[in-house]
DNA sequence: CGTGTTTGACCCGCGC
DNA sequence: GCGCGGGTCAAACACG
């Protein structure tokens, strides 16, 4: 168990900013995987001797070793082991699959945008000379993060650019208090300028994605001028280079968890961030291996609360650690 | 010291 | 031509 959970390394990345919907779809689909485990860990944590288990965990010189551990219980415990072992492969196969229909279906969405890049457009070029603030039906998606489709109202005032550069908009709501303009969408950004429109008390933030010059794609992050918890995103062409979080897995790179240097790689990797705290600056975090970046910090910190918070978890955490600290003094 | 943010100044298009 | 407003620049500043 403790394998598979080292293997939790969620590989979530929309390669733009129109990918967030299905950021959000695959991400509900994690919870449902998480709480799978969370049975089976429950069952591990029901059949492993719990008064030993945290002896184990929580005495770490040695004392488990010398313990008066009588050789049957030993046994049953190595066999429990191999159990769980056993368990925890399949869970790792079960992952791998999982992981493999989703790369397969995203990439067939992917596929499909890219042939389909009109459709879109077509229904909102009926649309004439909205405002530049129009939030009369603002999709809400699961998480609160949604998109609409490619605008064209910018279109209108110029519609060279608008040839060239894609416009996509995004609507993510956060919490009003929140004063920054931080729409996590994962790429990287840098800000470089910030301005009082007039139609909007709020301040308008102008970001450039951080591998400009190379890179031409530029967002605009402004609250909703009808409700200040809601960040409106404007997206302004497309990037030309992947994903940060995919260019860490291209790279093969795997920094994030400690103890999975001594485990097999054939399994997919998810990372959660659970050390990630809530940052004034969205260009502070850059490392985009643990910025978890498509995945919403919301739904993040309510995963790790709900585990860190289930005695079930922690319990079966402490056998699955002390587990493996008897098959290394084994 | 390098990198990113802040913020006032500047540029430019548009309407009058 | 002038003023307004949105967008960008770049020096100063903050931070690790």
């Amino acid at each position: 168990m403790l394998l598979s959970l080292h293997k939790l390394n969620l590989n979530l990345s929309p390669c733009s900013s129109s990918g967030i919907y299905l950021a959000v779809m695959d991400y509900s689909s994690w919870i449902n995987t998480s709480l799978d485990l969370n049975i089976n860990l429950h069952r591990v944590h029901e059949e492993l001797p719990k008064k030993q288990v945290e002896n184990n965990f929580f005495s770490l010189d040695l004392e488990v070793k010398k313990s008066s551990v009588k050789q049957e219980s030993a046994g049953a415990l190595a066999e429990e082991l191999k159990r769980v072992s056993a368990e925890n492969k399949k869970l790792t196969e079960m992952l791998t699959e999982m992981c493999e229909n989703y790369n397969t279906l995203r990439s067939n969405l992917m596929e499909y945008m890219r042939k389909n890049p009109d459709k879109e457009l077509s229904s909102s070029k009926k649309r004439k000379s909205a405002s530049s603030n129009n939030n009369s039906t603002i999709p809400m998606g699961v998480n609160g993060t949604s998109e609409s489709s490619s605008t064209d109202e910018e279109s209108c005032k110029n519609p060279k650019e608008d040839m060239k550069t894609k416009i996509s908009r995004v609507y993510m709501r956060t919490e009003a208090s929140d004063t920054s303009l931080i729409v996590k969408d994962g790429y990287q950004w840098r800000k470089y300028g910030q301005k009082v429109t007039r139609d909007n008390p709020s301040p308008r933030a102008y970001f450039k994605c951080s591998f400009a010059p190379s890179c031409p794609v530029k967002k605009k992050v402004q609250r909703s001028v009808d409700d200040q918890s809601v960040l409106v995103a404007t997206y302004e062409g497309e990037h030309n280079h992947t994903h940060p979080s995919q260019m860490e897995v291209t790279t093969g790179s795997n920094r994030s968890v400690s103890c999975s240097a001594s485990l097999s790689s054939s399994a997919p990797t998810v990372t959660l961030d659970w050390t990630k705290s809530k940052s004034s600056s969205e260009s502070k975090n850059v490392n985009p291996k643990t910025e978890s970046p498509e995945v919403p910090q919301v739904l993040v910190e309510q995963m790790a609360t709900s585990l860190t918070k289930d005695p079930n978890f922690r319990a079966a955490l402490v056998a699955a650690i002390s587990g493996k600290m008897l098959h290394n003094n084994n």
